[in-house]
RNA sequence: GUCCCCAUCGUCUAGCCCGGUUAGGACACCACCCUUUCACGGUGGGCACCGGGGUUCGAAUCCCCGUGGGGACGCCA
């Protein structure tokens, strides 16, 4: 059997929505799984503004997710041009064609394309018009994931515009013959149009491809599929929150699509494996941003300290957490290493751990009041800057048993001294492990900060 | 309105093709445990086969009809 070909073929909006996501990856994931090749093809049939800029969102996001593709633009091959806006000529040529079979006339300065049939006119009570019908016979879709499809498809349509422009359906069916595509992946939304597709490479005399219409991606609060202006909704949106692409990717494949019995998370390479179309679910899959969230986080968890550097460091960045970013590289580091464990996602790191990169950190009243309330904490203060005066900082476990000692000493918990260091040091109750706090910070500033609280009580 | 697709916990889903399960997992939720706060983690819990007819000894699973959800009906893609 010949190769693969499959195309993800996006036009360029501006934007990269998590529903051509997903379809860029089931495509990508089925080359990669047979063998096969991935084509990138621009639908820029359409004169848009910025079109260069337009075209770096598409890049710059199948680059981010790690999808890259055989042929199309920066890469080219031995079909292209990949951008429909260049390839005039061919769909002139192709035209001729259906011109040349009696399969195309002009309309209203437009040219249609014919079905061949016994025409009847016919008034269309919802579009309010009369239409020629043609009794034309059903045409079969075969899709992987579907089955056996059949519509009928009885009425001309347009495939060039009057202003000399070929449309979607004309230059889509076209390019799949020309770039030899042999599975057309794409979402539900496009089953219904099939039937014109179909209706056009008989005519071209070409065996159609094999389809495979995807589910959809429904918005996760109201009614209908995700759109662009839904929460969630854009590509950017998780680069600028800063998961993890890997992250995203698994959680994208698993919308639709499982590989059978638990399996959840998975490297790339077994989601490849793995990965096939009739195992694609035909019904729609609502988005849950909870569950991404927790991908991510599982994920982020288990990130190499060089890498969640990086990826902290990049975070830090786009907060602008200028403090964070001014500080010792070193410093940074611990810092981040301590919250890594902790944190549930890239997003909350700057606030998280804002403290430590200044002496002018917020102190949160109500925790305060409920800390101060509790025992006698000015007196477990003034324990605990004792002690940490000579404790041994080299170390958590040696602070650790410091206060553990002075614990014994007072017959108190851990606990008793906790709350209130924390409090003195970072304002807060939520954070790293207390000990490591202390180390990363350092004796002086720990023992500044809780002299600076003592002052103010 | 016409046509097309779909239907298991709140959500993503396994099981369905090849009828017999205490209908499994994950997220979310609740409780408890762990614990040095907060998280992570662990244990347990509540939560589903849309409805009605068939077929069958037996239906989540096969068939039909409803209902519900989604999509398409452009000189947009």
């Amino acid at each position: 059997m010949s190769q693969v070909r499959v195309r993800f073929a996006p036009s360029p909006t501006g934007f990269f929505h998590i529903g051509s996501a997903r379809t860029a990856l089931f495509n990508w994931l089925y080359a990669r799984h047979t063998g096969g090749v991935f084509v990138l093809r621009i639908e820029d049939t359409d004169q848009a503004r910025n079109s260069e800029e337009f075209l770096n969102v598409i890049y710059d996001s199948l680059n981010w997710l790690g999808m890259t593709w055989d042929e199309g633009p920066k890469v080219g091959g031995a079909y292209g041009p990949y951008r429909q806006s260049e390839r005039a000529p061919i769909y002139k040529e192709y035209l001729q064609k259906l011109l040349d079979a009696g399969r195309a006339y002009e309309k209203d300065g437009a040219i249609w394309f014919k079905l061949l049939g016994e025409r009847s006119e016919v008034f269309d009570d919802h579009r309010k018009k009369t239409v020629t019908k043609v009794a034309n016979t059903p045409a079969v879709i075969d899709d992987q994931i579907r089955g056996r499809v059949e519509r009928l498809e009885d009425e001309d349509f347009v495939i060039f515009r009057s202003d000399g422009n070929p449309v979607f359906h004309f230059v889509n069916v076209v390019d799949d013959i020309a770039m030899k595509i042999t599975h057309v992946i794409r979402g539900e939304d496009h089953l219904s149009n099939t039937s014109k597709h179909v209706e056009l490479f008989k005519a071209f005399g070409v065996q159609p491809p094999v389809f495979a219409h995807i589910p959809l991606i429904l918005k996760q609060n109201g009614p209908g599929k995700m759109s662009k202006r839904d929460q969630g909704a854009l590509i950017e949106e998780y680069q600028k929150k800063g998961y993890l692409p890997e992250a995203l990717v698994n959680f994208l494949a698993l919308l639709g699509w499982n590989p059978g019995g638990d399996r959840e998370k998975m490297p790339i390479e077994e989601i490849i494996r793995l990965f096939d179309l009739p195992a694609v679910n035909q019904s729609n899959a609502r988005f849950d941003d909870k569950k991404l969230a927790h991908m991510n986080m599982v994920y982020l968890l288990e990130q190499p300290a060089d890498r969640f550097v990086a990826l902290a460091r990049a975070q830090l960045e786009r907060a602008q957490a200028t403090a964070a970013l001014a500080a010792d590289p070193a410093y940074l580091r611990e810092v981040v290493l301590l919250s890594q464990p902790k944190i549930k996602s890239l997003e909350e790191l700057a606030a998280y751990t804002a403290y430590f990169f200044t002496e002018d950190f917020v102190v949160d009243v109500k925790v305060r009041d409920k800390v101060m309330a509790k025992g006698d904490p000015k007196a477990r203060l003034s324990e605990l800057a004792e002690t940490l005066a000579t404790a041994d900082f080299s170390s958590d476990t040696t602070i650790e048993d410091a206060i553990k000692a002075l614990a014994t000493r007072t017959a108190l918990g851990f606990g008793d001294y906790q709350s209130v260091g924390r409090l003195a040091v970072s304002g807060t109750n939520v954070g790293p492990s207390l000990t490591g706090m202390f180390r990363v910070l350092g004796r002086e500033r720990v023992l500044a900060r809780i002299a600076k609280f003592q002052a103010t009580l």
